[in-house]
DNA sequence: AGCGATGTAACAATTGACATTACAACAAGG
DNA sequence: CCTTGTTGTAATGTCAATTGTTACATCGCT
Protein backbone atom coordinates (compact mmCIF):
# COMPACT_ATOMS: atom_id res chain seq x y z
CA UNK A 1 0.00 0.00 0.00
CA UNK A 2 1.25 3.47 -0.44
CA UNK A 3 1.81 6.18 2.10
CA UNK A 4 -1.37 7.86 2.47
CA UNK A 5 -2.31 11.11 0.61
CA UNK A 6 -2.53 13.25 3.86
CA UNK A 7 1.43 13.75 3.81
CA UNK A 8 0.90 15.20 0.52
CA UNK A 9 -2.40 17.18 1.10
CA UNK A 10 -0.66 18.56 3.82
CA UNK A 11 2.27 19.72 1.92
CA UNK A 12 -0.01 21.39 -0.56
CA UNK A 13 -2.13 22.78 2.62
CA UNK A 14 0.86 24.45 4.51
CA UNK A 15 2.18 25.40 0.84
CA UNK A 16 -1.29 27.39 0.59
CA UNK A 17 -1.15 28.69 4.06
CA UNK A 18 2.13 30.92 3.68
CA UNK A 19 1.53 31.59 0.31
CA UNK A 20 -2.44 33.56 0.81
CA UNK A 21 -1.91 34.50 4.70
CA UNK A 22 -1.68 37.98 3.48
CA UNK A 23 -4.13 38.06 0.58
CA UNK A 24 -7.15 36.13 2.07
CA UNK A 25 -8.44 34.66 5.23
CA UNK A 26 -7.45 31.05 4.52
CA UNK A 27 -10.19 28.59 6.12
CA UNK A 28 -10.85 25.12 5.61
CA UNK A 29 -12.82 26.01 2.93
CA UNK A 30 -10.44 28.44 1.21
CA UNK A 31 -7.92 25.49 1.29
CA UNK A 32 -10.07 22.76 0.82
CA UNK A 33 -10.63 24.65 -2.35
CA UNK A 34 -7.38 24.53 -3.53
CA UNK A 35 -6.92 20.75 -2.95
CA UNK A 36 -10.22 19.95 -4.37
CA UNK A 37 -11.30 17.38 -1.32
CA UNK A 38 -14.01 17.69 1.78
CA UNK A 39 -13.42 20.37 4.02
CA UNK A 40 -13.93 18.13 6.49
CA UNK A 41 -10.47 16.31 5.39
CA UNK A 42 -8.72 19.56 5.81
CA UNK A 43 -10.24 20.19 9.39
CA UNK A 44 -8.72 17.21 10.36
CA UNK A 45 -5.76 17.23 8.53
CA UNK A 46 -5.29 20.61 10.47
CA UNK A 47 -5.88 19.16 14.09
CA UNK A 48 -3.26 16.96 13.05
CA UNK A 49 -0.42 19.34 12.39
CA UNK A 50 -2.13 21.17 15.52
CA UNK A 51 -1.05 18.56 18.08
CA UNK A 52 2.42 18.36 16.09
CA UNK A 53 2.70 22.61 16.89
CA UNK A 54 3.42 22.88 13.09
CA UNK A 55 -0.21 24.84 12.86
CA UNK A 56 -2.11 27.30 14.68
CA UNK A 57 -5.72 27.13 14.15
CA UNK A 58 -8.48 30.13 15.34
CA UNK A 59 -11.52 28.64 16.37
CA UNK A 60 -15.05 31.07 15.96
CA UNK A 61 -12.80 33.77 13.65
CA UNK A 62 -11.62 31.18 11.66
CA UNK A 63 -7.88 31.18 9.89
CA UNK A 64 -5.01 28.81 9.95
CA UNK A 65 -1.24 29.78 10.61
CA UNK A 66 1.59 28.41 10.57
CA UNK A 67 3.41 28.11 14.03
CA UNK A 68 6.95 28.56 13.50
CA UNK A 69 9.97 29.32 10.67
CA UNK A 70 8.91 27.16 7.34
CA UNK A 71 13.05 26.69 7.60
CA UNK A 72 12.47 24.80 10.90
CA UNK A 73 9.52 22.18 9.22
CA UNK A 74 11.03 19.40 7.19
CA UNK A 75 9.34 16.96 5.00
CA UNK A 76 9.44 14.25 8.09
CA UNK A 77 7.84 16.66 10.86
CA UNK A 78 4.64 16.53 8.39
CA UNK A 79 5.22 12.98 7.34
CA UNK A 80 4.78 12.17 11.26
CA UNK A 81 2.37 14.38 11.95
CA UNK A 82 -0.20 13.62 10.08
CA UNK A 83 0.22 9.66 11.01
CA UNK A 84 1.38 8.77 7.03
CA UNK A 85 1.81 5.27 8.01
CA UNK A 86 0.27 3.19 10.51
CA UNK A 87 1.96 1.90 13.77
CA UNK A 88 5.48 4.05 13.21
CA UNK A 89 6.86 1.70 10.44
CA UNK A 90 7.01 1.34 7.00
CA UNK A 91 7.20 -2.04 6.76
CA UNK A 92 4.60 -4.44 8.23
CA UNK A 93 6.15 -7.87 9.37
CA UNK A 94 3.92 -10.94 9.10
CA UNK A 95 2.91 -11.58 12.75
CA UNK A 96 3.56 -15.09 13.40
CA UNK A 97 6.03 -16.93 11.83
CA UNK A 98 6.39 -20.53 12.99
CA UNK A 99 8.86 -20.82 16.28
CA UNK A 100 9.28 -24.37 15.67
CA UNK A 101 11.37 -23.50 12.59
CA UNK A 102 14.70 -22.70 12.89
CA UNK A 103 14.09 -19.63 9.79
CA UNK A 104 10.34 -19.18 11.39
CA UNK A 105 12.07 -18.09 14.87
CA UNK A 106 15.41 -16.05 13.87
CA UNK A 107 14.01 -14.47 10.92
CA UNK A 108 12.81 -11.25 12.59
CA UNK A 109 16.43 -10.58 14.54
CA UNK A 110 17.53 -10.62 10.99
CA UNK A 111 15.39 -8.53 9.23
CA UNK A 112 14.63 -6.12 11.76
CA UNK A 113 17.93 -4.54 11.25
CA UNK A 114 17.89 -4.64 7.32
CA UNK A 115 14.29 -3.06 7.40
CA UNK A 116 15.63 -0.46 9.71
CA UNK A 117 18.47 0.47 7.52
CA UNK A 118 15.90 1.42 4.81
CA UNK A 119 14.09 3.19 6.81
CA UNK A 120 16.43 5.30 8.26
CA UNK A 121 17.58 6.00 4.91
CA UNK A 122 13.93 7.22 3.65
CA UNK A 123 13.12 9.38 7.07
CA UNK A 124 16.65 11.38 6.58
CA UNK A 125 16.37 12.26 3.45
CA UNK A 126 12.93 13.69 4.90
CA UNK A 127 14.87 15.39 7.12
CA UNK A 128 16.97 17.01 4.62
CA UNK A 129 14.42 18.81 2.97
CA UNK A 130 12.44 21.61 4.87
CA UNK A 131 8.63 23.16 3.43
CA UNK A 132 10.18 26.28 2.99
CA UNK A 133 12.15 24.71 0.20
CA UNK A 134 9.15 23.54 -1.62
CA UNK A 135 7.39 26.69 -0.70
CA UNK A 136 9.95 28.96 -2.05
CA UNK A 137 10.10 26.78 -5.26
CA UNK A 138 6.30 26.78 -6.09
CA UNK A 139 6.94 30.85 -5.95
CA UNK A 140 9.12 30.24 -8.44
CA UNK A 141 6.95 28.42 -10.69
CA UNK A 142 3.74 30.58 -10.13
CA UNK A 143 6.16 34.14 -10.97
CA UNK A 144 7.06 31.86 -14.31
CA UNK A 145 3.60 32.06 -15.07
CA UNK A 146 2.69 35.32 -15.77
CA UNK B 1 -0.40 2.67 5.07
CA UNK B 2 2.30 0.28 5.64
CA UNK B 3 4.22 -1.92 3.03
CA UNK B 4 2.95 -4.88 2.36
CA UNK B 5 3.69 -7.79 4.35
CA UNK B 6 4.28 -10.07 1.08
CA UNK B 7 7.35 -8.15 0.94
CA UNK B 8 8.75 -9.91 4.67
CA UNK B 9 7.07 -13.35 3.71
CA UNK B 10 9.24 -13.18 0.46
CA UNK B 11 12.26 -12.91 1.97
CA UNK B 12 11.28 -15.51 4.86
CA UNK B 13 10.02 -17.87 1.75
CA UNK B 14 13.99 -16.66 -0.10
CA UNK B 15 15.61 -17.75 3.50
CA UNK B 16 13.48 -21.42 4.25
CA UNK B 17 13.97 -22.39 0.71
CA UNK B 18 17.81 -22.15 0.60
CA UNK B 19 17.95 -23.63 4.31
CA UNK B 20 15.91 -26.17 3.52
CA UNK B 21 16.79 -27.32 0.51
CA UNK B 22 18.98 -30.01 0.79
CA UNK B 23 16.95 -31.50 3.59
CA UNK B 24 13.18 -31.26 2.85
CA UNK B 25 10.86 -30.99 -0.34
CA UNK B 26 10.22 -27.24 -0.26
CA UNK B 27 6.30 -27.30 -0.97
CA UNK B 28 4.03 -24.50 -0.58
CA UNK B 29 2.63 -26.27 2.67
CA UNK B 30 6.33 -26.33 3.68
CA UNK B 31 6.64 -23.07 3.49
CA UNK B 32 3.49 -22.13 4.99
CA UNK B 33 4.15 -23.61 7.74
CA UNK B 34 7.89 -21.93 8.81
CA UNK B 35 5.75 -18.42 7.55
CA UNK B 36 2.22 -18.93 9.17
CA UNK B 37 0.42 -18.47 6.70
CA UNK B 38 -2.33 -20.36 4.24
CA UNK B 39 -0.58 -22.30 1.61
CA UNK B 40 -2.49 -20.46 -1.38
CA UNK B 41 -0.55 -17.22 -0.30
CA UNK B 42 2.77 -18.90 -0.54
CA UNK B 43 1.99 -20.25 -4.13
CA UNK B 44 0.88 -16.62 -5.22
CA UNK B 45 3.86 -15.07 -3.57
CA UNK B 46 6.03 -18.12 -5.63
CA UNK B 47 4.14 -16.91 -9.10
CA UNK B 48 5.10 -13.64 -8.35
CA UNK B 49 8.58 -14.56 -7.56
CA UNK B 50 8.99 -16.40 -10.63
CA UNK B 51 7.59 -13.63 -12.81
CA UNK B 52 10.46 -12.06 -11.40
CA UNK B 53 13.28 -14.61 -12.47
CA UNK B 54 14.07 -15.20 -8.54
CA UNK B 55 12.21 -18.60 -8.41
CA UNK B 56 11.58 -21.95 -10.24
CA UNK B 57 8.53 -23.74 -9.35
CA UNK B 58 7.79 -27.10 -10.41
CA UNK B 59 3.94 -28.42 -11.02
CA UNK B 60 2.62 -31.44 -10.31
CA UNK B 61 5.79 -33.38 -8.10
CA UNK B 62 6.56 -29.96 -6.16
CA UNK B 63 8.97 -27.20 -4.56
CA UNK B 64 10.10 -24.38 -5.60
CA UNK B 65 14.06 -23.50 -6.06
CA UNK B 66 15.94 -20.71 -6.17
CA UNK B 67 16.85 -19.41 -9.96
CA UNK B 68 20.14 -17.42 -9.27
CA UNK B 69 22.60 -16.86 -7.56
CA UNK B 70 21.40 -15.29 -3.90
CA UNK B 71 24.15 -12.68 -4.04
CA UNK B 72 22.81 -11.79 -7.61
CA UNK B 73 18.85 -11.03 -5.32
CA UNK B 74 18.81 -7.55 -3.83
CA UNK B 75 15.94 -6.58 -1.71
CA UNK B 76 14.87 -4.36 -3.99
CA UNK B 77 14.23 -6.87 -6.41
CA UNK B 78 12.05 -8.71 -4.25
CA UNK B 79 10.30 -5.22 -3.66
CA UNK B 80 9.47 -5.22 -6.94
CA UNK B 81 8.55 -8.46 -7.46
CA UNK B 82 6.44 -8.72 -5.10
CA UNK B 83 4.41 -5.57 -6.16
CA UNK B 84 4.65 -4.33 -2.12
CA UNK B 85 3.62 -0.57 -3.13
CA UNK B 86 0.66 -0.51 -5.39
CA UNK B 87 1.16 1.39 -9.18
CA UNK B 88 5.24 1.81 -8.70
CA UNK B 89 5.10 4.30 -6.33
CA UNK B 90 5.19 5.00 -2.76
CA UNK B 91 3.25 8.24 -2.31
CA UNK B 92 -0.17 8.43 -2.99
CA UNK B 93 -0.34 11.94 -4.97
CA UNK B 94 -3.85 13.50 -4.05
CA UNK B 95 -5.67 13.65 -7.80
CA UNK B 96 -7.05 16.84 -8.17
CA UNK B 97 -5.69 19.64 -7.50
CA UNK B 98 -7.66 22.67 -8.00
CA UNK B 99 -6.27 24.21 -11.24
CA UNK B 100 -8.04 27.55 -10.97
CA UNK B 101 -5.25 28.03 -7.75
CA UNK B 102 -1.66 28.92 -8.40
CA UNK B 103 -0.39 26.46 -5.94
CA UNK B 104 -3.10 23.95 -6.61
CA UNK B 105 -1.41 23.93 -9.97
CA UNK B 106 2.18 24.09 -9.46
CA UNK B 107 2.51 21.86 -6.48
CA UNK B 108 2.71 18.46 -8.42
CA UNK B 109 5.79 19.51 -10.56
CA UNK B 110 7.15 21.02 -7.38
CA UNK B 111 6.65 17.84 -5.01
CA UNK B 112 7.50 15.18 -7.51
CA UNK B 113 10.82 15.61 -7.28
CA UNK B 114 10.81 16.08 -3.49
CA UNK B 115 9.22 12.61 -3.35
CA UNK B 116 11.57 10.82 -5.80
CA UNK B 117 14.72 11.89 -4.24
CA UNK B 118 12.57 10.34 -0.90
CA UNK B 119 12.03 7.19 -2.75
CA UNK B 120 15.21 6.81 -4.60
CA UNK B 121 16.96 7.01 -1.42
CA UNK B 122 14.80 3.99 0.24
CA UNK B 123 15.05 1.69 -3.18
CA UNK B 124 19.22 2.21 -3.57
CA UNK B 125 19.46 1.44 0.11
CA UNK B 126 17.09 -1.94 -0.74
CA UNK B 127 19.58 -2.16 -3.70
CA UNK B 128 22.73 -2.42 -1.49
CA UNK B 129 21.27 -5.22 0.44
CA UNK B 130 21.34 -9.10 -1.23
CA UNK B 131 19.40 -11.77 -0.02
CA UNK B 132 23.11 -13.49 0.61
CA UNK B 133 23.53 -11.34 3.28
CA UNK B 134 20.19 -12.29 4.70
CA UNK B 135 20.63 -15.93 4.31
CA UNK B 136 24.15 -16.30 6.07
CA UNK B 137 22.98 -13.93 8.81
CA UNK B 138 19.95 -16.50 9.85
CA UNK B 139 22.60 -19.25 9.17
CA UNK B 140 24.68 -17.92 12.12
CA UNK B 141 21.79 -16.85 14.44
CA UNK B 142 20.79 -20.48 14.03
CA UNK B 143 24.05 -21.81 14.51
CA UNK B 144 24.29 -19.89 18.08
CA UNK B 145 21.21 -21.24 19.42
CA UNK B 146 23.12 -24.78 20.39
C1' DA C 1 -27.70 37.64 19.62
C1' DG C 2 -26.25 36.28 15.16
C1' DC C 3 -22.80 35.06 11.85
C1' DG C 4 -19.08 32.45 10.23
C1' DA C 5 -15.85 29.31 11.53
C1' DT C 6 -13.90 25.25 13.73
C1' DG C 7 -14.17 20.58 16.28
C1' DT C 8 -15.86 16.22 16.05
C1' DA C 9 -18.99 12.36 15.92
C1' DA C 10 -21.40 9.25 12.98
C1' DC C 11 -21.90 6.75 8.98
C1' DA C 12 -21.38 5.17 4.16
C1' DA C 13 -18.48 3.94 0.21
C1' DT C 14 -14.50 2.31 -1.48
C1' DT C 15 -10.42 -0.06 -1.58
C1' DG C 16 -6.81 -3.33 -0.61
C1' DA C 17 -4.88 -7.07 2.18
C1' DC C 18 -5.22 -11.45 3.62
C1' DA C 19 -7.61 -16.01 4.59
C1' DT C 20 -9.94 -19.81 2.94
C1' DT C 21 -12.36 -23.17 0.02
C1' DA C 22 -12.62 -25.46 -4.08
C1' DC C 23 -11.12 -27.52 -8.02
C1' DA C 24 -8.67 -28.07 -12.52
C1' DA C 25 -3.98 -29.12 -14.36
C1' DC C 26 -0.01 -31.56 -14.00
C1' DA C 27 4.33 -34.78 -13.04
C1' DA C 28 5.99 -38.89 -11.36
C1' DG C 29 5.70 -43.60 -9.18
C1' DG C 30 3.62 -47.77 -8.89
C1' DC D 1 -2.71 -45.46 -16.91
C1' DC D 2 -4.29 -44.13 -12.85
C1' DT D 3 -3.51 -42.66 -8.27
C1' DT D 4 -1.24 -39.39 -5.40
C1' DG D 5 0.67 -35.17 -4.12
C1' DT D 6 1.32 -30.77 -5.61
C1' DT D 7 0.82 -26.41 -8.09
C1' DG D 8 -2.18 -22.72 -10.44
C1' DT D 9 -5.97 -19.93 -9.95
C1' DA D 10 -10.71 -18.38 -9.47
C1' DA D 11 -14.25 -17.15 -6.24
C1' DT D 12 -15.64 -15.51 -1.96
C1' DG D 13 -15.49 -13.66 2.75
C1' DT D 14 -13.60 -10.78 6.33
C1' DC D 15 -11.31 -7.05 8.08
C1' DA D 16 -9.09 -2.60 8.51
C1' DA D 17 -7.96 1.95 6.68
C1' DT D 18 -8.97 5.82 3.73
C1' DT D 19 -11.76 9.11 2.21
C1' DG D 20 -16.26 11.54 1.56
C1' DT D 21 -20.22 13.45 3.58
C1' DT D 22 -23.82 15.14 6.76
C1' DA D 23 -24.90 17.04 10.96
C1' DC D 24 -24.45 19.74 14.77
C1' DA D 25 -22.35 21.59 19.04
C1' DT D 26 -18.98 25.06 20.15
C1' DC D 27 -16.62 29.12 19.85
C1' DG D 28 -14.93 34.24 18.73
C1' DC D 29 -16.11 38.41 17.00
C1' DT D 30 -18.98 42.25 15.70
Amino acid sequence: MQISSRFTIAIHVLTCIDTFQDEYKVTSDFLAGSVSVNPVVIRRLLQQLKAAGIVKVTRGSGGAEIAKPLSEITMFDVYKAVDSVGHGDLFHFHENPNKECPVGRNIHNVLDDKLNQIQNAMENTMKSITIQEIVEETKCYIQNES
